[in-house]
DNA sequence: GTATATGCAAAGGTTTTGCACAGCC
DNA sequence: GGCTGTGCAAAACCTTTGCATATAC
């Protein structure tokens, strides 16, 4: 009934093998970001890591992402809402937002690769499209016409 | 030497036919708007304007900034240093940022424009690739061997 | 005179920082 | 035991809001 390997380990090993220290506090924000799909905001992550190991501490887990993404376990985009994480590589899209009704969608990276070559033929400049969201209007609020 | 027509009084038009006041405030405030060129912070904005009318308020500088969003004068867009208002007419533009260095650059919107249909056939989705920024690494933070 | 705009002060929210102590290795 | 990580408290920002007063019309 062990659990051989679960999804935190690998993160919790890299960490390790980088000098840093395992407490409680670490593992629990691990342990939450691991078990978390899609965005993850600071202030919700704090409030559900707190629901594991009470008193964690807001900076702790500000400290922690930044270190997570330093690790490159995690990255940050832009949304309306304000700076957003998530897995690195479950965050290899691009974020769709209907700036009308909030609605949100994602483009994989393979279906934004011609946009990529398109803006990369334009300039010297390789964009990463999973930074910023990209605002627009979806089918429903741009109208029943079209 | 007496200004016919100077660029805020199209804008001071606007207001005063949508039945709003003409304040120093508001005069100074718009003034500096139409005196600046790309990216407006409020956070400059008010300092700019202090200059010429000291003791602006803060809470001020933001209500002018809404309402001439909501008059169409203005946009905002998210940047990576937060939320940046431009000229609406002048703003058509897709910002690129690099993520290294900071440099910025712009496509215009029929450069764009490909960009645009690509991603409306994808999804019943139309974007508007000006309210967010795009982040990635320009000419020379890509690396010289490329 | 009246409705609107402003200033002020406070609050709200997020994120950062310095410092002393706790605790991991 | 030494150094790193955490909590705490405070501060730094940015932005919003309620209310009394000032003022444009």
């Amino acid at each position: 009934m062990q659990a051989t390997s679960n999804p935190s380990d690998s993160v919790l090993g890299l960490l390790k093998a980088g000098g840093l220290r395992m407490t409680p506090q670490r593992r629990a924000i691990v342990a939450e970001i691991m078990a978390t799909k899609g965005h993850i905001s600071p202030t919700d992550l704090a409030r559900r890591v707190r629901a594991r190991v009470p008193g964690v501490n807001a900076s702790t887990i500000y400290r922690t992402l930044d270190l997570l993404e330093e690790y490159g376990v995690l990255s940050h985009a832009h949304l309306e809402a304000g700076a957003e994480y998530h897995h690195r590589a479950e965050g290899r899209h691009v974020h769709l937002t209907c700036s009308n009704c909030g609605w949100e969608d994602a483009l994989s990276l393979q279906e934004a690769g011609a946009l990529q070559k398109l803006i990369s033929k334009h300039r010297a400049f390789s964009p990463d499209l999973t930074h910023f969201a990209i605002s627009g209007l979806c089918g429903s609020c741009r109208g029943p016409s079209r």
